[in-house]
DNA sequence: CGCATTTATCTTGACGTCAAGATAGGCGTA
DNA sequence: TACGCCTATCTTGACGTCAAGATAAATGCG
């Protein structure tokens, strides 16, 4: 049973420790794990939303763009291959198309081996974009994970891969 | 430099690569780190909303039923005490009791000591169900983590401690 | 070749969330 | 006591997302 006596008590010890005294028939150890989990990516989605505001983008649109830029030439995928790499329903990408192609950084041109399909293209805006955005977006991810040296980064992507193909075991052959 | 030459790679190792192809001049190394904990946070919610669903809640309505059971009795709280514990808008806040309200599992009282604000207090079906779902969304969490032993839990959340005190250095001190 | 099935994309409607502003009661000071 | 400020909560409007269904083109079986 992990314990955290020896720690300073945090949000999530606190809660722990609520559950611990109303319920001591639970085994609450998990909870700081997995709170400590959702904490941490909400801090880590603020940290990066503040470059792509800075940009005038979300999440979403940044997603987009960086998933065409990093295709290499063209810089163009059909929406279904967005829908892949980003992992989200074909409503929202319809949606962050139309966003993006109303700001003038994508367009969409009719698939010539697929009529029911279209190709979606970063413009020269976009591509502009995006490129600049990457080089301060990598410097923020760096920002986020320095504290941590590189052992412990790769301890921890070592835990974090696992428990990847663990909680994911279909697209993680 | 991680390198994962000696892992099967995964949907974020293609990610990086193909960075590392298109912007050699970018250290992405972060973004191995970044994307799991992105990836499992999707998944470690969706496993949770599982048992949640089960019961007709979602993760919001069950975080405030959660709250209010382990704050022990009268299992009664302001408004603003779960805005405090859930840290969510106040916005927010009246948009989840208003639901909870209309499905029977909460009440709102007057504040006998402030007549600005409200008691949100468990019904005793919010009562019965909040406690009836601890136990099955306990041994929930413990098989979402049963891929690592008590050491490799104790070593991770080691880091994970680490990593959101210094990305959340206000609320952790 | 023709029709049934599958696939690619868009549309619709419902959520949950937030930021900003509106109310209304409480509190401190003169 | 009176007045201005502070605080608790709710309201409003805009997003981004999803599930489910609509549309239209491609595919393949007989």
């Amino acid at each position: 049973m992990t314990d955290f006596a020896d720690k300073t008590p945090d949000h999530i010890d606190r809660i722990r420790a609520q559950w611990t005294r109303e319920r001591p028939d639970l085994n609450v150890t998990p909870m700081g794990l997995l709170g400590r989990m959702s904490h941490i990516h909400s801090h880590l989605s603020a940290g990066m939303m503040r470059v792509f505001k800075a940009h005038g983008l979300n999440l979403a649109s940044f997603d987009v763009l960086a998933t065409l830029r990093r295709a290499g030439p063209p810089y163009a995928l059909t929406p279904s291959a967005l829908i892949d790499w980003t992992m989200v329903t074909s409503g929202t990408m319809t949606n962050r198309l139309d966003r993006l192609e109303a700001e003038g950084l994508i367009s969409r041109q009719p698939n010539p081996d697929d009529g029911r399909g279209s190709v979606v293209g970063l413009t020269d805006k976009g591509f502009a974009l995006i490129d600049e955005m990457m080089a301060e977006h990598v410097a923020n991810q760096h920002s986020l994970v320095d504290c941590f040296n590189e052992a412990e980064q790769a301890q921890l992507d070592a835990l974090l891969r696992r428990w990847l193909a663990h909680v994911d075991p279909e697209t993680h052959r």
